[in-house]
DNA sequence: ACCCAGAATGAATGAATGTTCATTCTTGAT
DNA sequence: ATCAAGAATGAACATTCATTCATTCTGGGT
C-alpha cells in the first residue's frame, strides 16, 4: 500500500493518514456526492448534516461549502447525479446499436433496471428519498422530469420498433411504454420498503411476465 | 358567525376567534394529524416542524408533545394513519360483497386506488415521503409492510377467484397481483412527480390496460 | 355560585446544525 | 530555496428547532 517513497513521519499507529491532501476540484465534488448516496442511503435524506457527508468523505466541514455553496446545492447536485446516471445507462442501451436483436436489448434493459449489487439499492434509497420531497420542491421535479423524460421518448422509440418488427396490433406504444416504466418503478419501491416480500428475482419474473404479454414473440 | 351571546371583547378586529377551546383528546390528536399531512404535502417531510404543524392546526405549539409525545411519535402515527386509510379502502372493496360481479370490483378497485381529487394527491406526497425514508428507518418499514401484506393478500385472493371464473390458464395470481401493486405505485409516482406528463386519466387508462391484458374476460 | 381536574398556552431552554473565515498547509513554478 | 496561489481545516457564530413547564383558562360537577 505504502509506497517505496513514504517518509518515516507517515507510518502512524492508529489513523489511516492525517496527512491533508491537495486533489483537483472535480475529484472532491465527486468524493463528496459519493459521501452524500451513502448517507442518504443510510440514514434517510432527513437525516443527513453536512458534519456526517464530510466526515464520511473523510474530509473537513469546511470543505463542502468550498465545493458547492451550500447543504442545498449538495443535495440538488448529487440527485442530478444519481438521476444522469441512472437514465445514461438505460438510454446506452436503448439506443447503442452493440445489441441488434430487438428482444435481446429488451432483455439487456430489464437487467440494467433490476440488476446490480448493494450499489444499486443504495441509489434506489437516494431515488426516492427525492422523490418523497419531489412534491414540495419544484428544483427536484425539474430535474428528475427532465431527464425522465428523455428516457421515456427513447423506450418509446424502441416499443414502436418492436410492434412494427412483430407486427403486433391494437398495442399503444406510448400506453406501453408509460405502463412499463411506471412498473419498474413501482417494483423498485417494493425492493426498497418490503425487500422481505420482493426478491430481487421475483421482482425480474414480473416485469419479464409484463413484457412478455405485451410482446410475446419477442420475450421467452 | 359571532354567537348572540359573544361578549365585546370577542369581537376582534382581525383574527378569526382566540377563544380557547377545551376538546376531547382523540379529536385534537386527529386535528393535529391533518395538520402533517397538509404540512408534508406543502412543504416535504424534511422541512416539517413542530411550530409549522401547530400554526396550522390553530394551535399552540405545546399542544403536539402534550398529545403525542414528540415529533417522531406524531409523525409516526400520521404514516399509520394515512397507510390504514389507504389500506382500509382497498381491503373493504376487496372483501366486501356490494359488488358481486369480479370484473366490476376490480373497476371499483382501480377507481379508489386512481381517482379522487386534492385530497388524494395530499394523500400521496405523504405516502412517498415516509416511502424515501423507509429505507434508513425501520419503524416506518414496518407500518408500511403490514399493512401491504393485508392488502397484498387480499388482491391476490380476488385474482385467483377472478382466473378460477374466466378460466384463464397459464397465469400466476400471486405474480400478477405483485405486478399490479407495482404499477399502481408507478403510476401515483408519476402522477406525483410529473403530472404535466401524466394526467390521470391517461394513467387510470394504463391500469385499465394491464388489467385488460391479464383479464380479457373481464374488463371493457 | 363555586371549584377543580386537566386541557391549552407560549416564553424559555438547550441542543443541533449550516455557514463563515482566519489560519495552516501543499504544490508546482521560478 | 523561495514563493505565491489556492486548497483544506475546524473553531466560532448565529440560527433554528424540539421540548419543557409554570401559568392560565375552561367546563362539568356540586
Amino acid at each position: 500500500m505504502a509506497d517505496a517513497l513514504g517518509t518515516v513521519t507517515e507510518t502512524l499507529p492508529e489513523a489511516v493518514s492525517k496527512r491533508r491532501q491537495i486533489r483537483p476540484k472535480a475529484e472532491r465534488r465527486q468524493q463528496l456526492i459519493d459521501a452524500t448516496i451513502r448517507c442518504i442511503a443510510q440514514h434517510g435524506l432527513s437525516a443527513v448534516t453536512m458534519q456526517m457527508v464530510t466526515r464520511e468523505a473523510g474530509l473537513s466541514v469546511g470543505i463542502a461549502n468550498l465545493h458547492f455553496e451550500s447543504k442545498d446545492n449538495l443535495l440538488k447536485e448529487t440527485l442530478r447525479f444519481v438521476a444522469e446516471e441512472y437514465h445514461g445507462g438505460q438510454i446506452e442501451i436503448m439506443e447503442g446499436d452493440d445489441i441488434p436483436d430487438l428482444g435481446a436489448r429488451l432483455d439487456a434493459l430489464l437487467d440494467f433496471q433490476l440488476g446490480r449489487g448493494v450499489t444499486q439499492r443504495q441509489k434506489m434509497s437516494v431515488w426516492f428519498a427525492y422523490y418523497g420531497e419531489a412534491g414540495a420542491r419544484p428544483v427536484y421535479q425539474k430535474i428528475v422530469s427532465t431527464v425522465d423524460k428523455l428516457a421515456a421518448q427513447k423506450l418509446e422509440a424502441l416499443f414502436t420498433n418492436i410492434i412494427r418488427e412483430g407486427d403486433y396490433c391494437g398495442v399503444d406504444a406510448r400506453e406501453l411504454a408509460t405502463g412499463y416504466s411506471a412498473l419498474i418503478d413501482g417494483l423498485h419501491l417494493g425492493l426498497l420498503v418490503t425487500p422481505r416480500e420482493l426478491s430481487k428475482r421475483r421482482a425480474r419474473g414480473v416485469a419479464r411476465d409484463f413484457l412478455r404479454r405485451a410482446f410475446p414473440q419477442h420475450i421467452r
